[in-house]
DNA sequence: AGACCTGGGACACAAAACGTCCATCAATAG
DNA sequence: CTATTGATGGACGTTTTGTGTCCCAGGTCT
């Protein structure tokens, strides 16, 4: 039942907005009993001629009928909306969560995909789709791609394919090394997305754990300083985000850090930055790239996380209040509008 | 699963159109490999113009790809098709129905709706529903439409509204009476929807079981004459089709009769005249109205009928080649295709 | 009885779809 | 190595569709 709105929905992207807009009008007409044109063109915020279209449309099918007093719903009409409920529930509840989290942490688009990637290998494939789609969608020519590292963002480089509005692209790292294995670190990530895409490529090879010394006369490098000035100077930035505690182990950061980062209250990490819950910086990795400060002057930050287990770190990572597009599941969803 | 299809197919009637027309495209590059548009336009039976409007809708969302050799499909687009194949196995399964009937019986349009009217009251009350829709649509201004009794047309009278376009027309029963209850027979159907959809009516009363001479004089009575030249006069029929037998017994045909009816092989009925599997008419009910010699000038017949159990009847009377549009349920079409 | 609201017709204007042609590029055959 | 074929993508004028805006005649409710 889910999947085959899923499938319709790639094949015919705005096909749910024009059935909730017909559901919405059928409806609102069918709670109304008689109702007039203009007063419901004004209750659904629509220009009188646009839902005139939709209503002649309406009656052609049976479903509405009218007379001087004003527009009543059919028998057909009523069995109908009957008949819908459950789609309604399934194919808008992702939608009004979508606005829903949209409006509560200021973001321009939230894509919510059905499922949960912690326990389905379906959603997660799912969420790099979706992502991939966010990326072709905001792309434009000759533009510098900031990515970062991760199995999500993985999944996207896989979902990503020759196309002719990326070709002039730059794909670079967010941030230099930050400790992932080598498959899903962020050099491995852009140069996948690349190829793929047909896009150019620049990597940051800055080794880890440097002693301070080497790493200050690394970052003078003109080579490095290069690649430094590309993504400071990036339009779009696509990003995973993790739970603090994960990320650390899995980069292997050391006791003392990992303690301060608990005694921080540490949630959430999105490139190399740790955010307690309240979405306040507690730390970050000691790297190059990305600054926050540059966050601000980048026009699209798109991040990309799912599961379950994740929903309150996102929840944390939107409130620190630079995120313009969300891609994310379901579970996720529901529990990042528990944090609101 | 089959039910969101049709509820959606209620809301967006041409969906099912879009998602084959898409479908098609995408599958015809897959089994191509790469392909060009002209070539894939011809193949196709399109315009190049409106392939390439739905060649690049399909690559913006990355289930196509396409470069200077051609056109391919990417993973996600094979993926998709893999993922659709159910779907269209059960949305394509009849639309597929519907044409081979229409091409093998000369019809201008079928309309098979899903399930088996034997069994399934949904299925009765939907092909009222699409009985309904069939005459909304042909119906034009001030015609005369005339109609027959049954269970059929009862559930489409239901399924009829109130509608501007049917305001002038006239409902007539096609032929007098043929020994139905009250409450099926044509005389009712023709009132009721006359009174559904804000039209006129007129109504034959000949009794039945009338004696020759009561007969004669009867018809030649005017006010009965003028209901007669209407209905003879009509643009549009909309009759049942039943099972011979079932239908002789309904009206309680006489013993000789009902024998003479199986010598002849008798085996549908509709509109009061017996047709035997070849479609030679070889009975008719001794009543006023409707003559077969009539049909040919009509220029609007629909035949609505459902249910495995008419299938063969169905084909008979479609074989005697006067209808113009069939409108039946799934189990019915597939009986019907057996008998072409 | 009168104010109000209804659906439906009309029309100009904007936007999208479409048919048609052409420039340019890559692959392949000769 | 070159000519040819068939590919995509851009361009442009035309047609069709969608939209905003009025208006009117006729019911409806107060």
């Amino acid at each position: 039942m889910r999947e085959i709105l899923d499938i319709q929905k790639q094949l015919l992207p705005d096909l749910l907005d024009i059935m909730k807009k017909r559901y919405s009008i059928l409806h609102h007409i069918l709670v109304s009993g008689v109702v007039g044109r203009r007063t419901l063109a004004s209750s659904l915020d629509m220009t009188e001629r646009v839902l005139r279209g939709e209503v002649d449309f309406l009656k052609e099918l049976g479903l509405l009928e009218s007379d001087a007093a004003g527009m009543r719903i059919t028998e057909s009409g009523r069995q109908l909306l009957e008949d819908m409920l459950p789609i309604i529930k399934i194919a808008f509840g992702l939608t009004d969560l979508e606005e829903s989290i949209a409006k509560a942490y200021g973001l321009s688009q939230v894509i919510v995909v059905p499922g949960d990637s912690d326990t389905s290998d379906f959603t997660k494939k799912e969420l790099g789709r979706a992502g991939a789609a966010a990326l072709r969608k905001y792309v434009a020519k000759d533009d510098i791609i900031a990515v970062t590292g991760g199995s999500t963002m993985a999944q996207i480089a896989n979902n990503l394919a020759i196309s002719s509005s990326m070709k002039g692209s730059w794909f670079v790292p967010a941030r230099g090394g930050l400790g992932e294995s080598v498959d899903m670190q962020a050099n491995t990530i852009a140069s996948i997305m690349a190829k793929k895409t047909g896009g150019k490529y620049r990597l940051l090879h800055v080794p880890d754990h440097l002693g301070e010394e080497a790493y200050q006369s690394l970052i003078q490098d003109p080579q490095i300083q290069e690649v430094v000035d590309a993504v400071r100077s990036c339009r779009i930035v696509v990003h995973g985000i993790g739970d603090a505690m994960v990320m650390a182990r899995r980069r292997k950061v050391d006791a003392e850090t990992t303690r301060s980062l608990q005694a921080d209250g540490a949630l959430a990490e999105a490139f190399g930055y740790y955010f307690d819950p309240q979405g306040n910086v507690v730390h970050k990795m000691p790297t190059v790239g990305l600054r926050l400060e540059d966050l601000q002057r980048i026009e699209v930050v798109i991040g990309v996380a799912g599961g379950k287990s994740k929903g309150e770190a996102i929840a944390s990572v939107l409130r620190h209040g630079q995120e313009n597009v969300l891609v994310t599941d379901e579970a996720a969803a529901l529990e990042i509008m528990k944090h609101v």
